[in-house]
DNA sequence: AGAAGGTACCCTGTACCC
DNA sequence: CGCGGGGTACAGGGTACC
C-alpha cells in the first residue's frame, strides 16, 4: 500500500473530562484524578458535594490525569500527589473510576466504528484508524468523525492524519484540546524536525537523555545524525528505527485485531511490609492476587502456560520470576502453588512495597470445544505440574 | 571427537506506553 | 526526596537440540 491515510485519535483529558460530565460544577477548576482510596464526593445536608482537596491528602499515589487548570499548575500525570499538593493545595482530587472510563471508551469507539471500521486499539482514550480506502476528503472524514465523538459521548478529541501512525501520533498532539492536524509528507521540515525528539513515540527519558549526551534534541538533529555514532551508543537496531522515525518513516500496519500476551494483577502496599512481621497480611494479599488473575483469565477465556511474580524491595529495586507449566491454566489453586514456588527463588530480606502475579504464554479456551468435546477437559485442568 | 553454528525456547531486566 | 497499575517489546544470557 503505497499513500496511506491514517489517523490518530486522542480524547482530551479523558479521565477528568468524563468526571466533569458527572460534576459539571467543576467546569473550570483544577481537578486531579488520582491517589489511592480517595473519598468519592459527598452530598451534604445543604445539597451541595463536599470534594477532596489535594492538601488533605497524605500517603503515597501518583496523579493519573489532571484538567488543563490543573496542568497550569504544572500538575501532570505521573507525578507524586504530594508533589502536586505543594503546588496546588485547593485543587479538587477525585478517585479514578474505571468503570465509567471503559463505558465511555466503548462508546466513543463504537461512534467512530461506524464511519470507519479498520481501528487500531491503543488503550482506552486513543486508537489508530486506517482511512486509506475511503472516499471522502480528510478533513470532511475527520471532522464527521470528531462530530460522531462528540455526539455519543459528549467528549472532544483531536485527531492527527497523516502517512503512517508515528507522524498521525505526533499530528494529533499538535493541537489540542479538541484539534484537527493533517500532515503530509513534505510538513516534515517544518512541523516536525523542530520538535524535542521525546515526541517520538518509542523516545522516552532514558533514550532522550541519551540522545542529549549526543547533542541530539530535536527530530531534525536525529535525522541529521550520523548513523555511525548512533549506532554505537543504541546497537544497529536501535539505530536504525530512530533514525527511520526522524525521516518520518514507519510501515507498522494499523491492527485491526489484536490477542493478549499477558494478563496481570499486582498492588503496592499502603505501607511497605515485611515478611517476618507481616507474614498473613501478605499472604492474604498474594491468594487475592492469584485468584483475581485467575478470574480474569477465565473471564477473557484465556489460560496461561507462564505463571510470574514480580516483586518491589522498599529501596524500589524491582525482581521478577517466573516458571512455565507443561499446560496452560485458569486455576487459582495451581496459579497460587505456581507463583508460590517462585516466590521461593527471590530473596525476601527487605520490606516489600509491591507484589504482583502474571501469567503469559496465553491460549485462548474455546468454551464451545469444551462443551462439546469434554475430552479437551484434561489439557486445561492438569492435575500435576508443580516443579 | 570436537568445535562451531543455527534455532527454539526459557528466564530476567530494562524501557516504554497509556 | 518521591515514584500506580495494566500492559508491550526487546536485549541478552542460558540451555537444549540438531
Amino acid at each position: 500500500m503505497k499513500n496511506r491515510r491514517i489517523a490518530h485519535l486522542d480524547m482530551d483529558a479523558f479521565y477528568a473530562s468524563v468526571e466533569l460530565l458527572r460534576y459539571p460544577e467543576l467546569r473550570g477548576l483544577p481537578v486531579v484524578i488520582g491517589g489511592r482510596a480517595i473519598r468519592q464526593p459527598v452530598i451534604q445536608p445543604n445539597g451541595q458535594r463536599a470534594y477532596a482537596y489535594l492538601h488533605e491528602y497524605s500517603g503515597r499515589g501518583v496523579v493519573t490525569t489532571s484538567t488543563y487548570e490543573a496542568r497550569a499548575y504544572g500538575i501532570f500525570s505521573a507525578m507524586g500527589i504530594m508533589q502536586a499538593a505543594k503546588l496546588a493545595p485547593d485543587a479538587i482530587l477525585l478517585p479514578a473510576d474505571f468503570v465509567a472510563y471503559r463505558h465511555y471508551s466503548r462508546l466513543f469507539k463504537q461512534a467512530v466504528a461506524t464511519l470507519a471500521p479498520r481501528i487500531e486499539d491503543r488503550g482506552i482514550d486513543e486508537i489508530y484508524i486506517d482511512l486509506s480506502h475511503h472516499a471522502d476528503e480528510t478533513v470532511m472524514l475527520a471532522s464527521q468523525i470528531k462530530q460522531a465523538v462528540q455526539q455519543a459521548t459528549g467528549l472532544t478529541c483531536s485527531i492527527g492524519v497523516a502517512p503512517n501512525k508515528l507522524l498521525a501520533k505526533i499530528s494529533s498532539d499538535l493541537d489540542k484540546p479538541n484539534g484537527l492536524t493533517i500532515l503530509k509528507q513534505t510538513d516534515i521540515p517544518e512541523r516536525i524536525w523542530p520538535l524535542p525528539v521525546h515526541k517520538i513515540n518509542g523516545i522516552g527519558p532514558k533514550t532522550q537523555a541519551k540522545l542529549a549526551d549526543l547533542r541530539i534534541h530535536t527530530i531534525g538533529e536525529l535525522a541529521a545524525a550520523e548513523l555511525g555514532l548512533l549506532q554505537t551508543h543504541f546497537g544497529p537496531r536501535h539505530a536504525l528505527q530512530l533514525q527511520q522515525a526522524a525521516h518520518g518513516h514507519d510501515d507498522r500496519p494499523v491492527l485491526t485485531e489484536q490477542t493478549p500476551k499477558s494478563i496481570s494483577r499486582e498492588t503496592t502496599f499502603a505501607r511497605d511490609l515485611h515478611v517476618r512481621t507481616d507474614r498473613q497480611k501478605l499472604s492474604e494479599i498474594f491468594t487475592a492476587l492469584c485468584a483475581r488473575v485467575a478470574e480474569d483469565l477465565q473471564h477473557k477465556g484465556y489460560a496461561g502456560r507462564t505463571i510470574g511474580i514480580k516483586l518491589r524491595y522498599e529501596n524500589f529495586q524491582t525482581v521478577t520470576r517466573d516458571h512455565t507449566l507443561h499446560s496452560p491454566t485458569a486455576d487459582a489453586a495451581i496459579i497460587r502453588q505456581t507463583a508460590s514456588s517462585c516466590l521461593r527463588r527471590v530473596s525476601l530480606q527487605q520490606k516489600l512495597r509491591l507484589l504482583g502475579v502474571r501469567t503469559s504464554n496465553l491460549t485462548r479456551i474455546d468454551e464451545l470445544a469444551e462443551v462439546h468435546h469434554p475430552v479437551q477437559r484434561e489439557l486445561f485442568s492438569p492435575k500435576v505440574n508443580q516443579c
